[in-house]
DNA sequence: GGTTATTTATAATGAACGTTCAATAAATAA
DNA sequence: TTATTTATTGAACGTTCATTATAAATAACC
């Protein structure tokens, strides 16, 4: 399967590309050209740039869900719980750079201009914010706890693009220590 | 200054269309349409999209900055201080919408493309956090008290794209009523 | 070996991009 | 009033945009 490296390929630029500058900043031609391939290439494997972006988005979305599910703990105390997922999450930064989360960017490019892509990323997030709700439900903790839980995770998400990993990630803590104590 | 009605009146437009749909998703063009001008009216007053960028994050900057303090209280305690920072920030978003940060979104679509942007961008960001490190300190409060504020309004601003204001600002509430217990 | 699937190269498409031209209108100063 | 600067206009510039056309070459599959 040389056709399916070709499209992977095509994809990990492209969402590189595009968690670096942004959409509608990165031309089919750059991703093209750091690719080394021909149009056709691309356009053979995705219909147009917004399929594309579409693809990528989704891909990320579960690529994202099963790096944080391998890491997360969900059989000990709702303190291990969080602080496994707020270090998986500082984990995913690590790997992945500090220039916020694609899918907000993706719903702010493309709403009003693409509601497939903008309902993509809006769903990805809603998600994350409903796992979280339930995930602190398994320890007797209210969903108010979770929502707490996906506002530090954004919260820590755009601190990273102003200060370092380690920083934000004493403060997250800190904010995260207070979470559950008037439970 | 008939021109410096017109110059306000693009800035304005742009700085919209910027925030809803991001800097390189807005041509040019769709400005001028929308304000009703000819091109060399803008460039008559700006020398480039990029400076008209600038000169708006710039505005925009003081403008928020001015916001807040017309609403903080820093004469009472450090809770009266925090409380009525959120709220400050909570009625800026109420005015604004909820499509994010415009500076990190500038800082993200211009990093390693125009600097000066970036920089204008990343400066606001970390002025406003020196400015919450340095406010806390005025009661005692360490400036991690700070750090901590500010990864809460981030996480404001960004939960805010995936849920409603009101449920936003109770979240909010409870994480900043933790805040200072451990003083 | 024959068929289908994938990729190449090159060129061209029309539309949109940011920007500039040359001319004029409006405001200001002499 | 005239002269000069300031502000604005519509058309046009060259470039880049995403996409497609065409045709040939390579690879994978049965």
């Amino acid at each position: 399967m040389k056709s399916a490296s070709k499209k992977e390929i095509i994809m990990d630029t492209a969402e590189s590309l595009f968690y670096q500058h942004g959409f509608h900043a990165v031309g089919v031609k750059s991703i093209l050209d750091q690719v080394g391939v021909a149009p056709m290439t691309m356009y053979y494997h995705f219909q147009s740039k917004e399929i594309l972006t579409q693809e990528i988005l989704k891909r990320r979305g579960e690529r994202y869900i099963q790096f944080l599910d391998e890491k997360i703990n969900r059989e000990n105390s709702l303190t291990t719980y969080v602080d496994s997922l707020i270090k998986a999450h500082m984990d995913w930064l690590k790997n992945d750079g500090f220039n916020g989360c694609l899918f907000l960017r993706a719903k702010q490019e493309y709403e009003g201009i693409n509601e497939e892509i903008a309902a993509i990323s809006k769903g990805h997030k809603q998600r994350m914010l409903n796992t979280m709700e339930k995930d602190v439900q398994l320890f007797g903790a209210s969903s108010t706890v979770g929502k707490q839980l996906f506002m530090i995770l954004e919260g820590i998400t755009s601190a990273a693009q102003i200060s370092s990993l380690e920083e934000v990630e004493e403060t997250a803590g800190i904010l995260a220590k207070n979470l559950y104590t008037d439970m």
